[in-house]
DNA sequence: TTGAAAGCGTTACCAT
DNA sequence: ATGGTAACGCTTTCAA
């Protein structure tokens, strides 16, 4: 049963033709090279009934590229990192290309070790949330020529392309959704980051209240592992030293979870007492009572749009994709727990 | 600034020395073979300048070893998959493995065609939760001499290693404690499946009943896709056509999900109506008001095992461990939901 | 129409 | 103490 691994040499000796006509066979080149079809159909018939597949690692040596690319995010086990994991994945084998992962961990050393690793020429391109402190590991890995696509986040400073969502008009919106809700005092809880597309959030929140002549009112929260427990816990100081608070704005799924604790906890009733969004949708809103209204990114478009990236670098365009910066549009989907007429 | 691929015939050529020298110096054999210090340091240094880092490509070719895993699952997107890769891949990178992950979406073929991409001897191992009809490719796999390893189920008609939680015992136990706190009449809603964790909570939940001489009450849902809509009506109908249900048991976390929203919709209060305890524990489970009972897996066990195996086979003992089936213990945590006191 | 051989970057055996 | 070289499995140019 066990089918020791079977060579193209194996076969050309077994056939008694040369290693060179097996492989043009192989790839397809049989007309062009002319090769007749009684051969070729000889040749076919063995490869089926030997079970042959060429070996990828010495296809890779050979031609210089692996098919393999790097998917490197901050925790894959995050819900929308690994939903989009899993939309990527999709696309990748369909072209014929693997996925590896990796997680940061948000961690500029981590990444920066990873990705030398995968520097070694083992894999052909790149998705990355960049960490902070990555600019330059990023701009030598374009230097040396690997496909790099930039996602959730991007590095305003150097010109690589990325798909990223609408985070400040998207905010925007939902801060204007909850004062056309007839709120006067939205709190925003949000995370301490250099990360542009949470800089991005705060800014599309300020700009509303602005617009309003509302007070801004944000609790930036310390960053850090976010199973920690203190998170629900500041949140409640915050509510409870915000009296007036008659609506919340989380500037993550993570966040909101956090802060529904705390409005439990508070007896604060939802949409009675205050009404609240979230950035990022997730399932559980819809599940918990009421329902939160929540911004939902577009995962699949992301993805798509990834694979679309890479593959036009991989298998065309060559590495540099002259403009490739995407910036996609989300949805907000009012619920119960922003609707003041319930 | 663009290093331009450097290999060891570079930096021999450089040099004025042989390639085999600095192949023996790399690998750390110059003591071994003699090499002079002074040589040996010279080599180091003027690698160290140019930044060469050896080809995994070339190495995997030459050694026949990819220092690559399968980590193939039914969703990585699941939040249960996708913690466990999280785990995995720290300790996978630690060792020197890389991760390639792939869903099968438990569909046999997927789980076929990806199995054969993989064995074009460009992986060294397989961590798996076969889908149905799995056997024989499991088979060939390991003929072929592959590490595998399964997870989450097995397959009882084959001797593969594996590591699985006990989830007969579990069941077991989760439902004893419904009876503990007063029920007479636990539902049980589960899936239609093969899958052997599935049938082993079913019987579990079967041996607790029975040996309390009390009536087994099972919904068994058609086999689908989670995200499909029809799950929580079939749930609600189920409730409603049995009035004197006093305790549901989820035999998944999402099967619970659904039913929440079912008994919400229903009105009906936890844990004054029902008390309700679900198989694998979630962040939400704590979330919810009031707070599920879950039996919890215990992730970072698993993934450690199943690395320590891998780890195992692969860097030394060879593919065929002798006895690797182990199955972990879980953790039943009690709160409001099923606690008749409260 | 087919074949020989170079080369991708390593490792390791066999010389010297 | 160090170097030459075959081999891993494949693609592709050049020759026949």
């Amino acid at each position: 049963m066990a089918k020791k691994k079977i060579s193209i040499k194996d076969i050309a000796k077994s056939l008694g033709i040369s290693i060179t006509t097996v492989s043009f066979i192989l790839n397809g080149k049989a007309k062009e090279k002319r090769i007749s079809d009684e051969l070729t159909l000889k040749v076919e018939d063995y490869i089926k009934a030997v079970g042959y597949k060429p070996s990828h690692l010495a296809q890779s040596l050979r031609l210089g590229k692996s098919k393999v690319i790097v998917f490197m995010v901050e925790d894959i086990s995050n819900q929308f990192f690994a939903s989009i994991a899993r939309e990527i994945e999709e696309k990748a084998y369909k072209n014929g290309y693997k996925i590896i992962y990796c997680s940061t961990n948000n961690d500029p050393e981590k990444a920066k070790t990873l990705i030398d690793t995968f520097k070694v020429r083992s894999v052909d391109g790149f998705i990355i949330t960049p960490t902070p402190n990555l600019e330059n590991t990023i701009i030598d890995l374009i230097e040396d020529e690997f496909a790099v696509l930039l996602f959730d986040r991007w590095i305003p400073s150097i010109d690589c392309n990325y798909v990223v969502v609408e985070n400040e008009k998207s905010a925007f919106e939902a801060t204007l959704h909850l004062i056309n809700n007839g709120c006067k005092n939205i709190g925003f809880i949000t995370v301490e980051s250099d990360q542009i597309q949470m800089k991005d959030r705060l800014r599309g929140y300020n700009e509303a209240i602005e617009n309003h002549g509302l007070k801004s009112n944000v609790l930036m929260l310390p960053f850090q592992n976010p199973s920690d427990q203190g998170l629900s816990q500041k949140i409640q100081l915050f509510i409870q030293q915000n009296a007036d608070l008659d609506g919340l704005f989380f500037a993550t799924n993570y966040l909101a979870f956090e802060g529904l604790q705390a409005l439990n906890t508070l007896k604060k009733r939802i949409p009675i007492d205050l009404l609240v969004v979230s950035f990022d949708d997730h399932y559980f809103f819809t599940l918990f009572q009421p329902n939160i209204s929540a911004i939902e990114q577009p995962l699949e478009s992301i993805a798509e749009k990834l694979m679309e990236g890479m593959l036009r670098m991989l298998d065309g365009e060559g590495t540099y994709l002259k403009d490739f910066k995407i910036t996609l549009p989300n949805t907000l989907h009012v619920r119960a727990s922003s609707d003041a007429k319930k």
